[in-house]
DNA sequence: ACCTGAACACCGTTCAAGT
DNA sequence: ACCTGAACACCGTTCAAGT
């Protein structure tokens, strides 16, 4: 019952101690111990850590294109965009440094892949060739990539470190002059309402270039 | 002369040594090697390996900052976003996986963070507030991180697994079915071309936001 | 087929001791 | 002030041996 590994079990526990522990605690000794086994048991069901790794970003992707899926379909293009890059930074938002770990890495289930099928049908009846809906999805999702990454460095870093995130921490830090640079921090907003509009923009020149 | 070890000789030798053999054998070992001294030496130096880690992101960022200082001023925020977003890119792609190690990392250099100064004074004198600067340049920065990114482990899968990176294996992969996702792979262009074609729907979004 | 014990060649980091 | 030797508590991975 709680014995006999399998692959998905692995992946799931990794998930999970990503989360409690944070990534220099994902060992492969300590994966094995939460699934009371010994480390070398792991190497029979996944090759190395690197495929471990790979493994867990297509799980993550996997839930995405789940979580994606049960969204009602939009009212065109932009709607779909839209509840796409939320359901991607809210999935990358749920791991520590999810973003960074997750992003750029190889898929390994064609499932995975194949679920941008249907958008791009949908797509196509308002007039978006594959190439033009290839681009777009790519943007967004490098766009919330690099949001993502930065906004879980800020939170992790006002976590260990919240002098340093004090504004009159930084002010100071920034030594003299520099008043615009300070007083753009002084008003920067954080997470959703920064996240929506800056989506807001993507989508804007995604409109701008493909909606003739 | 060769000996007496410093910050920057260190964090440049960091870098040259991630540059030959890669993230995994950046080493403090190794490095130490390099720089024909034992390992606890550089605890001298330097904290520990993370402080290590963001100095070098740091130094990246200030030899990004460099190379724009050294770009004459555009005519306007597009053509100054254009060169800061070309120079941010082309930093990164000097280094193994640069956009993943070095972005999002802790700068710990004001004067770095400070050369953001004269754009937002250029900028001011067309109408954008420091918010609207500050918004500007983040969207931009994490475009290109995300771009880089999926450019990067595109670059070096294609390098250690070229089979995969072939369309006919692709096609292969992604099995039955999926036919505009495997037409949209089919055309999809590399590098340059597509990365100022995206950059320029960025813009676009961030013209249609801010120049009113 | 699936797992363990023992081992190998490493890590990052500390610290007393040297100059 | 700056560096070394030796050590500590770990790593990822392999492999013969067990069931």
């Amino acid at each position: 019952m709680t014995k006999g590994i399998t692959r998905e079990r692995i992946v799931t526990a990794a998930l999970e101690l990503l989360d409690d522990q944070g990534m220099d605690a994902l060992t492969v000794r300590a994966l094995a111990s939460r699934l009371d086994v010994r480390a070398p048991a792991l190497y029979w069901h996944v090759r190395n850590k690197q495929e471990l790794l790979d493994e867990m970003a297509t799980e993550v992707m996997r839930r995405v294109a789940g979580a994606f899926a049960a969204v009602p379909p939009g009212d065109g293009w932009r709607d779909d965009l839209t509840a796409y890059a939320r359901v991607l930074r809210a999935e990358y938002l749920l791991h520590r440094d999810g973003a960074r770990i997750f992003s750029g890495t190889r898929i390994t289930d064609p499932d995975v892949v194949r679920m941008k099928e249907p958008l791009f049908e949908r797509w196509a009846a308002s007039g978006w060739k594959p190439a033009d809906a290839d681009d777009a999805v790519d943007l967004v999702t490098a766009f919330v990539v690099g949001f993502v990454i930065e906004e879980q460095e800020r939170r992790q870093a006002a976590g260990t470190d919240p002098a340093r995130y004090s504004i009159d921490q930084r002010d100071a830090w920034l030594g003299e002059g520099a008043s615009l640079v300070k007083e753009a921090g002084h008003l920067q907003d954080d997470g959703d309402q920064r996240f929506e509009r800056h989506l807001g923009m993507v989508l804007d020149g995604i409109a701008a270039r493909l909606d003739a």
